[in-house]
DNA sequence: ATGAAATTATACTAATGGTCTAAAAGGTGA
DNA sequence: TCACCTTTTAGACCATTAGTATAATTTCAT
């Protein structure tokens, strides 16, 4: 029952819009779905993995909206832009989600602050990007931290002890913003003064940094959630690249070989995807580390 | 024993330090400080108490510092000002602060928030006026918004991710920032483009949102503070306040009236000052919200 | 109708912030 | 030294929370 599933998100949504993320417990949402804890358990592995789905459908939304919006359109038109942005902020506005967002940058929950890492990553990315639509490619190498400081100065300026009085719209606030940005766009590209390596940024998010905790907590719920479905031989391969991880100096060789073969056995199972996710960060976390 | 409260708060640093505010226990602190949970209640009345004078601490030293860097100075120079302002960053960057800063926008203690909306909306204030000093009077209609911005670009800039490959120290950092006000600052001068209107701004403080969750602990905790030195009429005002208080529709003027004797009942006790900002929040809840 | 999957109610664990108490330790003035 | 007062201690205790576990029941496709 998907139906089941989106009445979860719906009241969960519902709550987090209305009390906030922390203090909406998982009781509280299993109250307003009237549904058990079970079946909370059964669609999400825990509450952050709830806010995730959230989350996620946010950022579709924005991005589906903001597509639609450059249909037929001219990609300079600062105006398309302006609204463009506008549309995430008040869609985040709306459903309370800036909360969140702000307050996770802390978090060390694994795969909620990777999640809101990877999505406001992009999110300069895609700004960067527009930036240079908008404003020509002599743009390019100052894009990015444009960008940046553009968000930084939208989230700051959104704070409701600075405006609270004024009734302004999104728009005039997002435009006010632009054209800050609009006037020191032309002092960056000359003076060529720029903080940001556009190359480094590229490849930012592959190298956030992987922990070895985040690795072992990832295989250990792996192994917990398909439990019942692993082979023995399946098993032990996890076990052992668990206790090898644990060791202070886990040895590299051993542990590459155990992995190759470790993925090869899965190839075809079902939780083949998912497992190639854990199999990918362990080696990475092998390559940077040792 | 001053002592062994400095020893408390030390202890705590250091863990807020390595592990961040929220994956601190009080547990840990008692145990880090090897005393016992009494104590620890003894001097802070929560977790979130001794955050504060952490905060405080930081806040005092940062304030302290900043005044040293001008004696003698001259206040338009603006290598000054951008050391004045990397102290700041360095302060809370070293102790970890940041993330309780960012953290507690959302969070809705009382204490807690409201102690760093007024640290906040004073280093926002500090900073318009030092703006002013560095780039002239006519500045002033737009220092308050520079200020805003410079903020927002300066903690989003400094976000690990960012940066992360250079190594750059914060003063280069913030002076990147200032070339960027430089360059957006006549243009928001010539077309008075602003947003923030200063006025509003000044009283902004007051018009904090007093709810009454608020009222309610503050009183609450106040009667727990001086339970033993209250006389049974004045406990009989307290209980009677939080009674009505917590009524659906509380009888206005009734309360009016029976806060106008408590507050004459106090006049001369040794918690004057403190009952004052108590009672003069019920004031304002009565005012505002009946 | 049957058997598997989804769902329920509920008991449980562990961690947390915070309260409370009775006893011990420490310091101070007489 | 004694009496008295404050600080400190250890630990029991409470309520809340995220999350687990389980046995019974419902749903639903074949």
């Amino acid at each position: 029952m998907l139906n089941k599933k989106r009445k979860v998100l719906i009241a969960a949504q519902h709550l987090f819009i209305e009390k906030g993320f922390t203090d909406t417990s998982v009781q509280d949402i299993i109250d307003e779905a009237k549904i058990s804890k079970g079946t909370f358990y059964n669609y999400f592995s825990s509450k952050n993995e709830c806010v995730i789905e959230i989350l996620e459908n946010a950022r579709e939304e924005t991005a589906l909206k903001r597509r639609e919006l450059l249909v037929y359109q001219d990609i300079s038109d600062q105006r398309i832009l302006i609204e463009q942005i506008s549309i995430r902020m008040k869609i985040y506005r709306d459903r309370n989600l800036m909360p969140i967002f702000v307050a996770i940058f802390q978090a060390q929950d694994s795969g909620l602050s990777e999640f809101i890492k990877k999505n406001h990553y992009e999110e300069i990315k895609w700004l960067a990007e527009r930036l240079v639509d908008v404003f020509g490619k002599q743009t390019k190498k100052v894009s990015l931290d444009c960008a940046v400081l553009m968000l930084g100065m939208i989230q700051q300026i959104q704070h409701p002890w600075t405006l609270k009085s004024k009734q302004i719209s999104m728009e005039e606030l997002v435009g006010f913003i632009m054209r800050r940005v609009e006037s020191m766009i032309d002092s960056m590209i000359d003076t060529n003064d720029s903080l940001i390596d556009p190359h480094r940024f590229e490849n930012f998010y592959e190298d956030v940094e992987i922990t070895k905790k985040h690795v072992l907590d990832q295989l250990k719920s792996f192994k917990q959630q398909y439990l019942d479905e692993l082979k023995e031989n399946e098993l032990q391969h996890i076990e052992f690249i668990l206790e090898e991880l644990s060791l202070k100096k886990p040895r590299k060789y051993i542990l590459e070989a155990v992995i190759h073969s470790f993925s090869d056995t899965f190839k075809k199972t079902s939780y083949h995807k998912q497992l190639t996710e854990v199999t990918a960060n362990v080696w990475k976390l092998i390559d940077e580390t040792y």
